[in-house]
DNA sequence: CGTCCACCGGAAAATAGGGAGG
DNA sequence: CCTCCCTATTTTCCGGTGGACG
């Protein structure tokens, strides 16, 4: 049993390629956004793309071109779900100071506006978790504030402007930035470059990567299921490897994603999970009450079926699930959730396999 | 045309914690 | 230590929804 894999870290979605692939004209546009000559005031910007799409790396990358007169901060909305716990992380990243619980809004508020006296630029990322959590008070007090431009990011809103209320949006006016997903080829291409920098060479067969890039166009879920590949490999992830680890790697992405969620939020996808093994739609009040018999099953104290209801709402934003909505009707008012499928168009016997 | 489905989702309150000043 | 302020998380409460069925 040999390693092939040499260095890990490339294989991780916190690894940061110093050179992005086939995003040349969004770091334009950014960059354009933030010349010089663009008068003295900062530009806002929104950026959208569905998961896997880089924006993340996009936007991070984009925070190293800048010349040290400008501060840049980096906060992500999932953690950083209230005005309160993003004010506490921006006062850290800019002036080093730890300010615990307990204090008012208004005072990390004042204290941030002494702390911006340099132009500052700001990242929230993940932002639709923030604005369900907490509304947009904190996009208003951001927007306003002087020296400052802020960055959001959004895997699910192409605009915040239905969003949030009118006088944040006036304020804010971003410029509003769209990543497309990659395309197949796109796709290999990437996942080639990653392996390339973590394996042992002539290790990833090329069909292998087709297959991945065939299935899916997000590179988070790739790379997982890449990296699950690899861990099992003997000597070389062949195709056929890559095919028996599919759903163990898009596993390795589900855990990844709700590691920063509760372990109830983790339940009640299991829960999901299990309801939908026959692929049908299921409503919102049964998954609720077969959450309730999982937890009894483990001796946990559920939580109510309110907050599982917010839960449902995060599984959905992270895009584990999908939920039809009936507001009324012969249904009542409720849900119908099923799982994403996300490999929806996985070939059986495929023979169409791009190569070039 | 009235009724009913079934829980969405807003609001308030309960609970548990911390900080500052007396 | 007490008091009074704050935030965070969760529970409790409940009005409101609209298409199909009778």
């Amino acid at each position: 049993m040999t390693d092939i894999i040499d260095t890990p870290d490339p294989l991780t979605r916190t690894y940061l390629p110093a050179q992005l692939i086939d995003r040349e004209p969004e770091q334009e546009t950014l960059s354009e956004a933030f010349a010089a000559d663009t008068e003295t005031r900062l530009q806002h910007v929104h950026l959208y793309g569905p998961r896997g799409t880089g924006k993340t790396h996009l936007v991070k990358q984009f925070l190293t071109t800048f010349p040290s007169t400008v501060t840049t901060c980096y906060v992500s909305g999932r953690p950083h779900d209230t005005q309160y716990k993003v004010l506490e992380r921006l006062l850290q990243q800019l002036t080093g100071e730890h300010v615990g619980t307990g204090h008012h809004i208004a005072d990390l508020q004042r204290r941030l506006r002494d702390a911006v006296n340099l132009e500052t630029v700001v990242v929230i990322d993940e932002v639709e978790f923030l604005l369900l959590n907490d509304g947009d008070d904190l996009l208003y007090f951001l927007t306003r504030l002087e020296n400052t431009a802020v960055i959001t990011v959004s895997a699910t809103h192409r605009s915040l402007e239905p969003e949030v209320d009118d006088r944040t949006y006036s304020s804010f006016q971003p410029r509003v930035l769209t990543l497309n997903p990659y395309t197949p080829s796109q796709v290999r291409q990437i996942l080639a470059d990653r392996a390339r920098r973590a394996l042992e060479p002539q290790s990833v067969e090329r069909t292998a990567l087709s297959r991945i890039a065939a299935t899916t166009s997000n590179i988070a879920i790739g790379l997982c299921w890449l990296r699950t590949a690899a861990e099992a490999a003997d000597d070389a992830v062949t195709r056929s490897l890559v095919d028996e680890v599919q759903s163990t790697g898009y596993a390795a992405y589900v855990t990844e994603l709700l590691a920063d969620f509760t372990p109830h939020h983790r339940r009640l996808y299991d829960t999901i999970e299990l309801l939908d093994r026959d692929r049908n739609p299921v409503i919102s009040g049964a998954v609720y009450e077969a959450y309730r018999d999982r937890c009894a099953d483990t001796g946990v104290e559920p939580l109510s079926e309110r907050r599982i209801s917010d839960f449902l709402t995060h599984l959905e934003l992270l895009g584990l699930i999908e939920a039809t909505y009936h507001y009324g009707g012969r249904k009542g008012k409720t849900r119908e959730l099923q799982l994403v499928d996300w490999d929806e168009d996985t070939p059986s016997s495929d023979s169409s396999s791009e190569e070039r």
